[in-house]
DNA sequence: CTGTTAGCGCCTTCAT
DNA sequence: ATGAAGGCGCTAACAG
């Protein structure tokens, strides 16, 4: 025969011990209200001998508020993200919250089914970067009316709190500094639907135009999760009329290209230029060393969570936020 | 038609507009018990158009389970963690779990408020990388009788579940390959405290010895997070017996010493030859490339979420399991 | 100052 | 097949 052993103390136990009430108990755990010194000492002592530790899923069923954040990311794969999630753990414990973390995987369903789970759990607010610029998902946040802000990537409604880089810009800057080292035919290897991808293609498209060159559809992609980037950047340049330069949407992609690009034979920058985006700490050592542009990773976090924080504490109006891209040339261009 | 909604939608509501008890509807919901379809259908249908969602807070009181499982690294900035990490999360959420991330920053006071924050919230299980090879936060967890499984990282305790490499290889192995490149003065840049350091460590030494050198421990540090790197190469490569080689614990921390190198104008590996651990994406485009050692990152993850599965599902005894390391030998060393 | 009581939202006997 | 009632652990009135 099995007992079956109470698995937790509770404060029950504790006031038992201490030969208290159970209010009494929790009010003196929590320094709540006026409680005897001695009584306090005897409750403390009884919590520590027992090795008491709150539940706090009861209380926060009591309280309404589970002191918890929901922060939804394609993948802490990606160091840009595991940046941005570090920045937003630096604040969110600082304030004694707690992090949920879940990866979408660039795959709305199970985008969808994170936030499902983040509103079972009641979690106070989330942080999220929308796979989708026109998001299903971020409607259905909307109408939960969890508090929420977007971070590195924002949707087409225009009244919620966002913290993003200037995509426009990044696409413009990168493109220009292209042109300007003589490029005509460049490559654009563009992310998937999110807000990022179309404002950095509308910047690259934008800095073509006003350099007076036509926009070749051909030389626009969208790399998927399971784009196999070998197949399709050796086709390209299998063409007679290859590009001369790429400008790929981030830095994990462009150290895919550059594997690729070399295994083809051909040499960096005079074969082919390379453009990243996101300037993660290790291209500043690749071979060659990568022309990137530079996103304020952590802070983007940091202040995605302030305010967040602003939101649940305050109730303030959305705020929204841009950062300035900055390019930083090196020898890949 | 619109629904005015409190904060929140619960099975009463649900109940009382499908017009059964709240059992019913919680049967209903749940696929439990027998309940007229009709019955069921009604209940659906309430639910879906109030927009119920569960409290699992609640859910989780009644059952004493939560679903949910901490994980505490060092910090998912370095991308060794970030795999581990994503091989966790690829086990547990497919299996209805969630995950609640915490990054200790080696800081044991910073990891031992986690472990509090993580009973608080009666995760079923945690899965660990320790700091310290002789953890207080350990016995503390072993105390607690939270199931838990160790990853990348193991204590002195024998009878815990861990997932590790074989860290005296990688010291031995890594050392093994800089004598047989004809180094004979080699700098290690060890971690902190933590099994791979000890581990490690000893590896290095036993290579070194039975290759007939002597140790000499002013060639063998300790990396801190707040250790100035430059500051300490430089003063080491200022002495006139300057090591020729540098065995660095992992490779973002050999990234690290490529700059600082190279910023003193030393040639690698002429100069002095360079070697990492854990074979990152990017080491393979470093220039030079790097030697590494490969470590299976992610599936080391996925396998401690395994077995934590197993801890908690069935109940099993303590699993170890050591992956074994392979040098990667590129242009550094 | 302290104990009793009524929930927080949900699930599960136990009757009906 | 269904509803009433008790309880998971905790906190907040409300009485003493």
């Amino acid at each position: 025969m099995v007992v079956e052993r109470k698995s937790h103390i509770t404060i029950k136990d504790v006031a038992k011990l201490a030969g208290v009430g159970i209010a009494t108990a929790s009010r003196a755990l929590n320094n709540r209200g006026d409680v005897h010194p001695e009584t306090r000492r005897k409750v403390l002592e009884a919590a520590q001998k027992l090795g008491y530790v709150p539940n706090s899923l009861a209380r926060s069923l009591v309280y309404g508020k589970t002191k918890k954040v929901g922060v939804i990311i394609t993948t802490v794969l990606n160091p840009f993200y595991a940046a941005v999630v570090s920045g937003i753990e630096r604040v969110l414990t600082a304030n004694g919250y707690t992090l949920i973390l879940y990866n979408s995987n660039e795959d709305p369903r199970k985008e969808r089914e994170a936030l499902l789970i983040l509103r079972q759990q009641r979690v106070d607010g989330i942080i999220f970067a929308p796979i989708e610029y026109e998001s299903q998902n971020v409607k259905y946040l909307i109408d939960s009316k969890i508090p929420f802000v977007l971070v590195a990537r924002r949707t087409l409604e225009e009244d919620t709190s966002f913290v993003i880089a200037d995509d426009f810009k990044v696409g413009k800057i990168g493109t220009e500094h292209l042109i300007e080292k003589g490029h005509r035919r460049i490559l654009f290897l563009n992310s998937w639907k999110n807000s990022s991808a179309k404002f950095r293609l509308e910047g690259y498209k934008s800095a073509l135009r006003e350099a007076g060159f036509l926009i070749n559809p051909k030389l626009i992609y969208s790399i998927k999760p399971d784009t196999d980037l070998k197949k399709l950047i050796s086709e390209i340049f299998s063409s007679k009329s290859r590009p001369t330069a790429i400008f790929c949407f981030c830095d994990s992609i462009a150290l895919e290209v550059m594997k690729v690009v070399k295994e083809e034979g051909l040499k960096i920058p005079d074969d082919v230029a390379i453009l990243g985006c996101d300037n993660l700490d290790y291209t500043e050592l690749l071979n060659p060393s990568l022309t990137t542009i530079d996103i304020s990773k952590f802070d983007m976090g940091v202040l995605a969570a302030r305010i967040l924080l602003g939101l649940l504490e305050d109730n303030k109006e959305p705020v929204r936020y841009i950062f300035e891209p900055k390019l930083v040339i090196r020898e890949s261009t």
